[in-house]
DNA sequence: GCCAACGTTGGC
DNA sequence: GCCAACGTTGGC
């Protein structure tokens, strides 16, 4: 299958890139949007995904996670979940603002005001945050 | 805390 | 199946 990138949004507050860090991986659950439930589903061990925090001060991608456990049934087997580890911490984070700033950035879901919580980047997209967050 | 955008629910 | 009412998200 090939390798896809990926958006994820959390609230700091409830879970941050510090939780993830500290716990190596998490079960990425309680997505109750069908859209986000079948990009859930449509992710592969290995991918890799863009980790952004909402309602942050500011708002803004901080680090990079990856597909661990590909998609499987939550407890109610209308909703799935996948499992995601943590890479990196961006050595810059890249708020919203810099993002809607980039033109090549200016087709992402993010920026075009989605309020969905797991959402597909292209490859351009996700090494262009990447680099500007410090990383190559 | 406000509210715009969007998704879901439920009466018909 | 339509759509008004309602709930949630998330930037500001």
């Amino acid at each position: 299958m090939a390798k896809r990138w990926w958006l994820v949004k959390s609230e700091p507050g409830v879970y941050s890139l510090d939780d993830l860090e500290r716990d190596g991986s998490t079960r990425w659950d309680g997505v109750r949007n069908y859209q986000a439930r079948n990009n859930l589903r449509a992710m592969n061990q290995g991918d890799e995904v863009l980790f952004y925090h909402s309602n942050a001060e500011p708002p803004a991608v901080v680090g990079i996670a990856r597909v661990c456990r590909e998609a499987y049934a939550d407890a109610d087997p209308r909703w799935s979940l996948v499992d995601l580890a943590f890479v990196a911490r961006l050595p810059r984070l890249i708020p919203l603002d810099d993002i809607k700033a980039q033109p090549a950035l200016a087709e992402m879901q993010l920026v075009r005001n989605s309020r969905l919580s797991v959402q597909a980047v292209t490859k351009a997209e996700f090494e262009r945050v990447k680099k500007m967050g410090g990383l190559k």
